[in-house]
DNA sequence: ACGATACTTGACTAAAAAGGTCGGGATTCT
DNA sequence: AGAATCCCGACCTTTTTAGTCAAGTATCGT
């Protein structure tokens, strides 16, 4: 049930630039230097992030990330299904990475509907939370700061 | 966030052992058949699940498994988390298995406090669910069969 | 007592995924 | 032109996953 290094630091980034939305780009280097990714690693990633839609670049000296919608129109399950695949714990339960799987009878599998709950558990926090809604928990969180740049998320 | 192989292969065999409990034991030859699961790989994780406690074994010609508690004293949390380690997204909201992430200030990050949300989500649905609980929806979801050794699970 | 039947134990393996790293190329700003 | 920044594909190491296998030990029916 785990969500990979990989995830969370797209997550993480992702957050960057949703407290920076409307202020220019951020560069790789300062995303990976404010939350603690392998710079390399964070390139990767941001990479992936920008070929999925969710964020565009710019290049050269003045250059960096910023996100490509607006912050209210992603979701965290929109994002970690790109990364990671599916949310479901079973392939037979998800809704977007469907796989059958190997047990008698899938109609009639119990543990399948538990799995099934599982899944809609998941997907019902994680639908419902925005890049736009973890910027208003990190205000929460720490309070009013002076410069929006402040923020450690 | 997904569930190995290996844990759904253990929650299966688990239920079949639920099913027939109080009937005797269950050769690892009847699960494996009857769930489509590989026999050579299924008695490495019912060892497991033996030496975890959750199950007892006979050796010799009668011999077989079934459950050490009752049906209703194990959860399916308690299988996962044995076999899978955390319920929870990321080690830094896990409760049993907690461990310090790399973000900058934990205590007030935004990204924490959703999965601390997923967390709960997940486990309040596994914690919820014992073996006699999942046996229940197996009987509901087949109808009413003669012998109990005829539900496919 | 003996053989057939089951579980027991530990080692082994191949393939995939995770978690990065690296070099060099393409843009853009000044 | 030169520096800064993103871009892209290849590469690497370690861990995990999903099994397989051989030989050993206990138990039962006869």
């Amino acid at each position: 049930m785990k969500l990979s290094q990989r995830g969370e630091y797209a997550l993480r980034a992702v957050l960057v630039l949703g407290m920076n939305h409307g202020l220019g780009v951020v560069r790789i280097r300062d995303i990976a230097q404010q939350q603690n990714i392998p710079r390399r690693f964070l390139e990767q990633i941001l990479n992936d992030l920008k070929s999925a839609g969710f964020v565009l670049s710019k290049r050269g000296v003045a250059g960096g990330y910023r996100l490509q919608r607006g912050p209210n129109e992603i979701s965290l399950a929109d994002i970690i299904r790109h990364l990671e695949g599916p949310l479901a714990p079973v392939g037979c339960v998800s809704v977007n990475y469907y796989q059958r799987c190997s047990c008698p009878d899938e109609g009639a599998c119990a543990i399948r509907s538990v799995m099934q709950e599982v899944r809609d558990a998941i997907v019902g926090v994680l639908e419902g939370v925005s890049v736009a809604h973890l910027c208003d928990r990190v205000r929460d969180l720490q309070g009013p700061l002076e410069n929006p740049l402040d923020y450690i998320i």
